[in-house]
DNA sequence: ATATAAACGCAACTACGTTGCGAAATATAT
DNA sequence: ATATATTTCGCAACGTAGTTGCGTTTATAT
């Protein structure tokens, strides 16, 4: 675990007070947070645009990801420190450069249920396509979306009989 | 191909005049289209609000699917009437019923290229995971976006060279 | 023909996100 | 240390996709 200061010394980018504090609140949640989430969780006095404009800079520096979700407000989420795939990845035979890889690149899947709304990282989940996609396309990120319902919504199909009383 | 009025009676869905027009309009297209692209397209007196309800309902009714694109408006799109993979789908060992499935479902691949905005449909891109989601998450359906420059806007790398010439 | 329900049209509203601009803070030059 | 240039911040106004309420029209049922 990083503190939100050691990630941006790492990274060499400028904190502010602002910055420092909109990641802190990001690095606690498991789960990705609308810009409503993060504001209630920050001090009262917490302007809404330095929000969003403090966003979109961890966002361009690699610091989060986002996600939209269903309802088509984006999500946000802190960058795994940890690096898995730090090379740059190729799908199809098409080498692309991102917009922004000072950090973690993320690529896993997103999981939001359809019945309390909440978002998941499927850390594990990466993208395999069936087919390649058409030549002449170049690639830069792939997103999934998976949507149904989470461990706590989904009931149980049938209670489960142990199978040695049967 | 099918009219409007075929795709309503195959699936015993009731038409109006709204409903063939706006439906008309997206069978010609070959892209998904916005709210706007759509009302454009349709006469000068047609209700915006209209438009929405019409799309609600052609999407509770299968008969079109639509996309979330990176500027967070929906695109709208035909379904495929060519019944490919008709039975419910399954992802990991899980079955789930659709909250709609008198039409085509749709799974495939789309594509929005970050140079123009357009998004195309990847009809043969299917989603496949690396790995098995976690356990008592129920899937109803995978979104894959994916994003990059499209056949227009990808530059050729260099130029090609006849090898009969060299 | 009358009653009931579905679809439509219009106006007002909600919510997410953006833009403009002056004030404050931070960095750079002399 | 002081002056100057550059970022960042705070506030108000704005833009736009999509929704809601409600009265009117159109279709369906008896
Ligand atoms: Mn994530
Ligand atoms: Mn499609
Ligand atoms: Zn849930
Ligand atoms: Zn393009």
């Amino acid at each position: 675990m990083h503190t939100s200061s050691q990630i941006f010394q790492e990274a060499g980018l400028k904190p502010t007070q602002s910055r420092l504090e909109v990641t802190g609140v990001l690095a606690q949640s498991e789960y990705p947070m609308t810009h409503q989430d993060i504001l209630k969780e920050l001090p009262e006095s917490f302007d809404r645009v330095t929000l969003y404009r403090v966003l979109d800079w961890l966002l361009t520096n690699g610091v989060i990801h986002r996600i939209a979700g269903e309802d088509r407000t984006w999500r946000f989420h802190i960058n795994n420190s940890d690096l898995t795939n730090k090379q740059t990845t190729r799908y199809n035979s098409t080498p692309t450069t991102s917009k922004s890889n000072k950090l973690n690149q993320h690529s896993h899947a997103h999981f939001q249920c359809e019945n309390c709304g909440k978002m998941f990282c499927l850390n594990d989940v990466h993208p395999k396509l069936t087919n390649d996609i058409p030549p002449d396309f170049v690639v830069d990120s792939i997103e999934i979306n998976i949507k149904g319902k989470c461990v706590n919504c989904a009931k149980p199909l049938e209670p489960l009989v142990n199978p040695d009383h049967r």
